[in-house]
DNA sequence: GACAATGCATCCATTATGGATATAATCCAT
DNA sequence: ATGGATTATATCCATAATGGATGCATTGTC
């Protein structure tokens, strides 16, 4: 993450949209957002503490995470994060880029028809 | 792409996906892969001449897809591929990694509810 | 109190990607 | 038919992105 900015538009890496997805679930800190990911996945996807926290912090930078003060005085070394606005609107597009892929892929059955 | 093999299991990358999806449509050769990529993706997604004849060597080598003879003889220089059953299946998985995916951003209001 | 798990941070080797470059065939308009 | 755009593949290289190792401190559990 040598880039000062993510890109506006999708796709996104995945590692940056399992965090916005986690924390779209509610604010979060960092080790809880990697734990979400792995049990989300079933162990598929788990994010390296480089990229996690590496992420964290661009992510911040660039606004679409905020850094919360925690109500939880007994973990002074947590850093909770929220989604921002912007960080919503940008998780959605890549989710809408996504649920496209989706339906070419059941269109071209990959998966079964949509139940009705 | 220095590794012999891709994981057997998702996530895949994401050039790795769109070049199976396409050739779930029917056989190609690579640069209409690429094109259909671009044209599927409203130019989101665009692979590299890099990118692209890469990752279908590697495919071939792992037996995802396989270079068929094409019936056409006015384009010697194409090579056209196909998806190996094998391939298919990796291809399913992916999509139901996918799937599961945009399913957790609609049940978190990334995405509006399905229609019934 | 010992030990595991939590929690964050940074560095480094590896992997993945895009773009440049090269080469050649095909298509199309003139 | 000729010249230029597009099609088509291949390889190289710089850059980007990732995971794992390492370090260190705190919290939970027995």
């Amino acid at each position: 993450m040598s880039r000062s900015e993510h890109p506006e538009t999708p796709p996104l890496s995945a590692a940056t949209f399992h965090i916005l997805l986690a924390l779209a679930g509610g604010d979060r800190h960092g080790y809880a957002i990697g734990k979400e990911v792995e049990e989300q996945t079933a162990g598929a996807v788990s994010l390296g503490p480089g990229t996690l926290y590496r992420i964290l912090k661009q992510l911040t930078i660039d606004a679409w995470i905020a850094e919360i003060d925690s109500a939880d005085d007994e973990h002074e070394r947590r850093r909770t994060y929220r989604l921002t606005s912007r960080g919503r609107a940008i998780a959605q597009a890549e989710a809408r880029r996504l649920d496209a892929l989706v339906s070419v892929a059941r269109a071209r059955r990959l998966l079964p028809a949509l139940a009705r």
